[in-house]
DNA sequence: CGGTTTCATTAAACCGGTTTAATCGCTCAT
DNA sequence: ATGAGCGATTAAACCGGTTTAATGAAACCG
């Protein structure tokens, strides 16, 4: 085995000190031409790999940024990831990634990412904020950046949100406007822990855009869920039992629409003729399917994150910024006015 | 600001040594369960929280694993790397993910995360191999894992791969089954720095179902496109256009068949009525439109993967190990006999 | 020509853990 | 009483970089 070659090797193979060929291999101005040269050649020569932890533990830093998400609950998530790495592709950061499924873990994960030094900052996705992790955030001194995620508004934190509240509205507006009145509401099942979520939000949206038409609310359109395909199904087969049966559902997700689209397939329900259907997302698999459901500019979203964290992480005391990008309403083959009847 | 608190800062509120303080942590027999309960009293009041990095550095070791994959540009991806974060759930290996999209960079992105001692270990992903790449691979010193890597069979490094030839075969030979006689593969285009993709070999699985069913293999009925759906849907337009129509079609991916399915509609013809098609993955999103597909165990080919590289980080005489997991034929409602005609 | 500046370089300290070698305090056997 | 043996503890070295304080040599100046 070759042992590892040291700094130490390099500078005695180029006749200088460590320090020096230290200084040589970071563009010091303080060394001459000459010896940076005699230095970077030795290092060729000796094949030489600097180790990293070597320099993070003197540097103080970590050259890494963390990622904390609930990788694979929500698809959407994925397309904010793809965002995050276009946007560090060109700086020399390291991504570390962290997966945050059962809420119990969730503060210990934060307590390890933010406190041990372990990376110099942190992207939050799509995880709504308990009070002990609100508390954990605001005082970190790790910079983090918050990207859709609920309960932050009073946080000192940057964050890029979607507006969810107009999306939802968007979603209700246009199957008002088709001509609906009994429209269904679907959406995730509200974890105790938190009290605003993305769905919540929408959900909110629905009920302003009700009102704004004068329809009034009916409890029974109204259903609660997983954020499962399957369990969107059951839940929507529930809703169309409600007589009268709505004649549209709005989703909370693509992923829960779908679940209603089955759902109505199986009761010999033809969509849109029907029933119509409205998700939130626009992940690829609604364009395949012509699922009509509100656009959100989910890449967008994480190449604004990773710059508002890169711009704290160059420069401490960069202002806190609260981005809000807007979502926009795709209209594609699940809606249509309501049935006659 | 606090200013960090260090070991030796416990160690002296402790009245310890930090060597002491040091093994009472970390579970060393070699401290009285009196000192230790005294170090971690101090530890808790202080709130210490070791520097990871120090720590990496003294141990020799970095506790990191870097997984490096075309992350975005194919969705199986995001399954396999699921198993490999379940796998390392409950180790104390951080997961250092790299996406890597274009050949040039890619032995960089290797030299980088295998000689600089920043990971333990790594994973790679659905990436073909290049000499320069098989070479520094059977070269490198830290421990590597393929998981879905074609070219690699002689490679001395451990790996999981799946039998694509017979999953190729499986799909062929149902279709065969079901009486189909002109059958047409959309596979991907082979990237002209790599010979052996694993759409290559899928399609030597359908030639070799085709020789042993005595079907001559027409060359019309071969087509091959980038991964993206839309180009899937434009090369199977071209693909049924030939005279006689294909009855069915193998595509090499979920995605791919995605795009058969559009070209299908567009051209009004009925699936399966006119035209069988038949998948690749088992994506979550063949399920939901009951496409026929070729089942791959996604999630445990990174689980197993994970595995490998730990038994193998553990002891670093572990054997190589090539692991083959097959395939199985998931019948949904794309796929039907030929029509009469 | 002596004294100050300047600048490249070196020696030593540092980052914050872990580990080895040395030390201390006891018990047990002779 | 002596010392061998052993377990717990400490002091010091180490991991491999970077950085600060000190040094040496050449350049500059009156």
């Amino acid at each position: 085995m070759e042992k590892k070659v040291t700094i130490r090797d390099v500078a005695r193979a180029a006749g200088v000190s460590p320090g020096t060929a230290s200084r040589a291999m970071n563009n010091s101005p303080l060394v001459t031409e000459d010896t940076r040269r005699l230095v970077l050649e030795a290092a060729q020569r000796l094949n030489y790999q600097p180790n990293i932890m070597a320099r993070r533990l003197s540097l103080g830093q970590t050259l890494t940024i963390a990622i904390l998400a609930p990788f694979f609950t929500r698809p959407a998530f994925v397309a904010r990831l793809q965002g995050i790495v276009q946007a560090l592709q060109d700086t020399s950061y390291d991504l570390l990634i962290h997966n945050i499924d059962n809420p119990q873990s969730r503060v210990q994960a934060f307590e390890q990412m933010l406190k041990t030094q372990r990376v110099d900052g942190a992207i939050i996705i799509s995880l709504p904020l308990d009070e002990a992790t609100r508390d954990l955030l605001s005082r970190s001194k790790t910079p983090v950046v918050l990207i859709d995620t609920p309960s932050s508004a009073d946080l000192e934190v940057s964050q890029v949100m979607v507006d969810d509240v107009a999306g939802g509205a968007q979603a209700t507006s246009h199957l008002i406007n088709l001509g609906h009145r009994r429209i269904a509401f679907l959406g995730d099942t509200a974890d105790p822990h938190f009290e605003f979520t993305s769905s919540k939000h929408r959900h909110r949206g629905y009920l302003q855009a009700l009102e704004a038409a004068g329809i009034p609310v009916n409890p029974r359109y109204y259903c609660e869920c997983d954020i499962a395909r399957d369990a969107a199904r059951q839940a929507a087969l529930r809703l169309l039992k409600a007589d009268p049966r709505p004649t549209a559902v709005f989703a909370a997700s693509d992923t829960q629409a779908l679940g209603v689209l089955e759902a109505a397939r199986e009761l010999g329900l033809r969509v849109p003729e029907d029933l119509s259907v409205v998700g939130y997302d626009d992940l690829e698999i609604a364009d395949h399917i012509q699922l009509t459901t509100i656009h959100q500019q989910l890449i967008v979203s994480g190449v604004r994150g990773a710059h508002l964290l890169l711009a704290r992480l160059e420069n401490a005391s960069a202002p806190v910024v609260k981005e809000v990008l807007p979502t926009s309403l795709v209209v594609r083959r699940t809606t249509a006015p309501p049935p006659a009847a």
